[in-house]
DNA sequence: ACCTGAACACCGTTCAAGT
DNA sequence: ACCTGAACACCGTTCAAGT
């Protein structure tokens, strides 16, 4: 056999991507598997090779995906002149898209290249692009010339928000906790400490 | 062949998860296999299914003596009625382990089970101990009868600390930023927030 | 009672052979 | 040029056979 353009390449590539994400959705990145992958989409494990390096290419790319579909989800929160309710609504749709695709979040974090290997710029680029949006919303608490320390800052409350998102996803809050009940308390009380550092009191 | 006996039950348990523990340090978890736990230790695969269940047993014992050494390194942090000097010592105490041992920690938090398969009680409780150290940092702050509001306290540092710790194993702060530095602006400016709420000016 | 190692089912990956 | 699927090396896991 052989030949069957019933696709072209880019539309395989396309296919092999969505199957592969629908498994991890479902199944988690340890669930991910390169033959499941060519059933779903009705072809054979050669092909998979032929449009990916290997399957860490695969997943990679797969997560630039999810990185991407974060970024639009984080984008739409509205933006002002407050940036405690600039925080609250970014860190809110960061939330609402780790709790609808919690697997698909996680594997970005999960997936580690063996040793030699480090990750491409391109994907680090995706991971950076989204704190840009945490100091765009953290700015309006300082004039200019202080954008090193609006970085900084920015950085202290996009690390914490990861790790309640990552505790919150991994079932490790009690019941009455949540990741969204957390991120309420650090915005305020952070933003709240800052206010009082440089003089300026709510 | 058969009964070597050159080691007790006990002390074949001991010398797996020690080898298993010495690979995953080097290699993380990734390049963690059955086979190479035995050759190490010079005994077969069989013997490593009488000692385990599985290789997801293993690794969780294997996490648990991970998380019972982090215990131990972040109890050894001074405390006094000072909660900023309080916060400062255990988040220096847990940075200094995840940066000597950061594929084992890292370890902790990589390993999924499968998708029925939950983390057995022993192990929670475990992850849940380190917890009460926060506590008991942030409790000077606290007067008695608000221990619930410690313990929500407690729990955005804590989860905010391992967001730092866990952004900065995986390689992704920029040259002038540790998570040292980044835990040092959340400890100051969130325990300042949190005076202030209270009417308790620093 | 303990340990072995062949055997099994299943991986990721390669590549000669087909059309 | 594209696709196939047998083949390979390597997994985790089991278990009958040894002492």
């Amino acid at each position: 056999m052989a030949r069957r353009s019933d696709h072209t390449r880019e539309e395989l590539h396309r296919l092999a991507l969505d199957a592969a994400r629908k498994i991890t959705e479902k199944d988690g990145l340890r669930g991910l598997k390169a033959r499941q992958i060519v059933r779903d989409i009705g072809y054979t494990i050669g092909t998979l090779y032929n449009l990916f390096d290997d399957l860490d290419d695969l997943v990679l790319q797969m997560n630039g995906e999810t990185l991407d579909a974060l970024y639009e989800a984080c984008s739409s929160a509205p933006m002002d002149k407050d940036p405690e309710r600039n925080l609250r609504a970014l860190a809110s749709s960061y939330l609402q898209f780790t709790r609808t695709h919690p697997k698909l979040w996680n594997a970005i974090f999960e997936h580690k290249l063996p040793n030699n290997r480090e990750m491409p710029a391109w994907f680090l680029d995706k991971v950076a692009r989204l704190l840009l949006l945490e100091e765009k919303a953290l700015a309006p608490l300082f004039p200019d010339g202080q954008e090193t320390q609006c970085q900084h800052h920015a950085r202290v409350l996009w690390t914490s928000l990861f790790g309640m998102a990552s505790v919150e996803s991994a079932d490790r809050l009690p019941e009455d906790e949540t990741a969204e009940s957390l991120v309420a308390s650090l915005i305020q009380i952070y933003v709240a400490g800052l206010r009082q550092k440089a003089g300026v009191p709510a």
